[in-house]
DNA sequence: AGAGAAAGAGTGTAATTACACGTATGAGCT
DNA sequence: AGCTCATACGTGTAATTACACTCTTTCTCT
């Protein structure tokens, strides 16, 4: 036994390390595993998850770029980078919104054959993360995502409450 | 029932959302809280996980480039780019490893003042999301991660177990 | 000693992420 | 109408992430 073993996990009591560490750590390779079996459909996870959310409500209710950001946690301005390599390969569009100012975002034909080419690998991966992690640990994580992520709010804009 | 919601899993229906989108979306929130709070002292998470693992081992036992991305869970090629800040603000050294092709990273001085700085601020930070998620959840976190990290292994380089 | 495999590390490229800042449009009030 | 503020969105910049590929160095086997 070596001096790394010995001093178990690197000085720091196992109940101690860092929530934010252990949490991107495993997304980490978490989101590995999904890129690696949706890769034949040419798509990564984050990708697939855009095209998800724009496809559940093009196109009658096509969202807005802030709409769109909200229902996926993630900045607006993100989204318009993740946006990108989509819409250059024609997957999905950009077009006008209600005002001049908002836009619409919906899925194209083409992205929506793409999506329906991925979804079984999406359903692979999720089966194989349940393979490796546990149908338990996978349940356990989807109810304490549920149960935290809404507790969890943006960093707020300095609203006036009180003038 | 319309065709999506009776298509379940594809749907939006609870139980049977992407495992991956989930995670990511709570790591995401997971670090602009912990990076509001680092800021301060200057410091986002990932760099002040970095320094608290190259600190870890050093001096005697500086840790090589390899050793410190498989500690971080991440990708060799990852760690290069992310030292790079940090090497730059002269808080972590690039020097020789025991091979010329190995390197051993070290914290320096100025690195450990500033990582002094910021533990507080960490603290603060486990204790924030503590107050916001609640110690059963953070807890509960902690041991899926600790139960599920491990199983799930990097990418096999191909191995020829048969010649 | 020399050939070939293996180990250690960096670069090119590209996607993900978000903050600070800027621009344009719409709504409301005088 | 005109002024003000809020809304909707993009860009600059920078960090995070990883795959494919390349390079150098070390080891192993003959």
């Amino acid at each position: 036994m070596n001096a790394i073993a010995s001093g178990a996990i690197a000085g720091t009591a196992s109940g101690a390390g860092c929530t934010c560490f252990k949490l991107r750590s495993l997304a980490r390779r978490v989101t590995q595993l999904y890129d690696h079996t949706l890769a034949p459909a040419g798509l990564k996870v984050t990708q697939y998850s855009l095209l998800a959310h724009v496809r559940r409500r093009a196109p009658r209710a096509a969202p807005t770029m802030s709409e769109l950001a909200q229902a996926l946690f993630t900045d607006r301005t993100t989204l318009t980078r993740n946006l990108k390599p989509l819409v250059e390969r024609g997957l999905v569009e950009i077009g006008h919104g209600a005002d001049a100012r908002s836009k619409a975002v919906t899925i194209t034909t083409r992205g929506e054959a793409v999506f329906q080419a991925a979804r079984p690998l999406w359903k692979q991966a999720q089966l194989r993360l349940r393979g490796v992690a546990g149908d338990a640990q996978v349940e356990a994580l989807h109810r304490l995502v549920d149960a935290v992520l809404p507790q969890l709010a943006l960093p707020e804009a300095p609203e006036a409450t009180d003038a």
